[in-house]
Order: C-alpha cells, then structure tokens, then sequence
DNA sequence: TAGATAATTAGATAGTTGTCTAAACATTAA
DNA sequence: TTAATGTTTAGACAACTATCTAATTATCTA
C-alpha cells in the first residue's frame, strides 16, 4: 500500500488517534496503554501493528517491556498531505493523482 | 459517528481522496468526474454519498445535472485536527479524548 | 406525453477490519 | 530451570466497505 494512504487509514480509527494522543506526553508501553482503553491486549497490539507499519510510531524492546515511541515528523507530512489535498493546482498543470 | 471520525474515514481512500484534488479546479458533476476513474456510476455516487456525510462537498441540482463542489473549510478543520494530535498536551492537564 | 440523459437507490457479494480467545514467544527472577 | 510477567502471533468471526448490476427517480426535449 502507498504511503499516502497507510498514514490515513492509520488515523482513520478512533483507538488509533487516542494512542497518538497518548504518545505525544512521553513513550508508553503497550502495558500502560491498554489501561486507558475497553480492548484487549492483542486488539491494542494489533493496532499498535499499523501505526508502525505506517511510520506513525516506532518500538523498541526495552527487557521486558516494548517501548513505543511517536514518529513525530509523521505531523509534518499529515500537513504536507493536507496541503496538497487542499493546495489550487498549478494553472495548465494536470496534477492530480489517481 | 462523530464528526472527527468521518473526516478522517472520508479522507482515507484514494478515490475520495482523488475527488477531492478533483474538485479543487472547479465543482463538476459525477458524469464529467466518472472520465477520471475506473469504477461505476453507482460506485462513485456512494463515495460522493461518504464525503457529502463528511460535510467535505455540498450537491446542488443544477437542472439534469447534480454539482458538486468542495468545502473549502474542512482543510482548515483537518488541519486543526491534525494539529490537536500533535499538539503537545497541557502540564497537568488530562486532555486525552477517548 | 414519450424517449433520452443524469444520477441515485436497492440489493447482492467479495474482501477487509476490529475484535476476541488461545497459544506462543521473550525476558526476568526465584 | 521453572514460574511469572509482558507482548505478540494465530485463527476465527461478526460487522463494515467498496464494488457491481438492475431498477428507480428527476429532468429535459422533441
């Protein structure tokens, strides 16, 4: 799948954006996380499974615990994509995307 | 669905997302948009369905023909949303939504 | 009023997604 | 090495999504 659209389809769910909200204080493990939401572990971990496939976030094995981090730049591309969703296209140039 | 949710789920497919660039010229009509896809009339109608439940365009029936144009304000929402991810939570503050 | 054109709605279907339970894997500590 | 803890993987399943064909609705024009 395009990068384009692994990175809205990862902000596309509910559970995935309060992840993100959660990672912006500081890196969590899957442990602490799953204290703030009604899933199971492997649901959290599922999801956990596409942010990082989409670059949203990163892991790292810390002993027992995984420690998952936020890729922060991933904001600065969300805007980029905004933008060029939003941006008039060049006159005469034919730019959109299919 | 809440608000945040349908613009996040319009935005992630490629199609609408493709609409969208589309419709950032000028409005049309799903008969002149259906030349830039591969995809049925009535398949296009049910995406342009999504995005109008988004509040991303608005229809009006011009005679035969049905217009479509985009909401040029749901970038700026986006793009708050975007940033309400992003932003840095409040000392102290419990901000996470769920 | 017919017939033609533009678009949507209805209904069916294959593929995808989010969720679960159960099992497996990785690390730590007794 | 065995037991406990933290996390992921495997497999199943209900709900949802994008797509299609066929039928319907709305408008225009001869």
């Amino acid at each position: 799948m395009n990068k384009q659209n692994s990175l809205f389809e990862a902000l596309a769910d509910p559970t995935r954006r309060t992840i993100l909200k959660l990672l912006r204080s500081a890196p969590l493990t899957p442990g602490e996380m799953i204290k703030h939401f009604s899933i199971t572990k492997p649901s959290l971990s599922h999801h956990l499974d596409i942010l990082k496939k989409a670059d949203v976030v990163a892991s790292e094995r810390c002993g027992q615990n995984i420690v998952y981090t936020l890729n922060t730049t991933v904001f600065d591309e969300l805007v980029a994509l905004v933008m060029d969703i939003a941006k008039p296209p060049v006159q005469g140039g034919s730019d959109v995307s299919h």
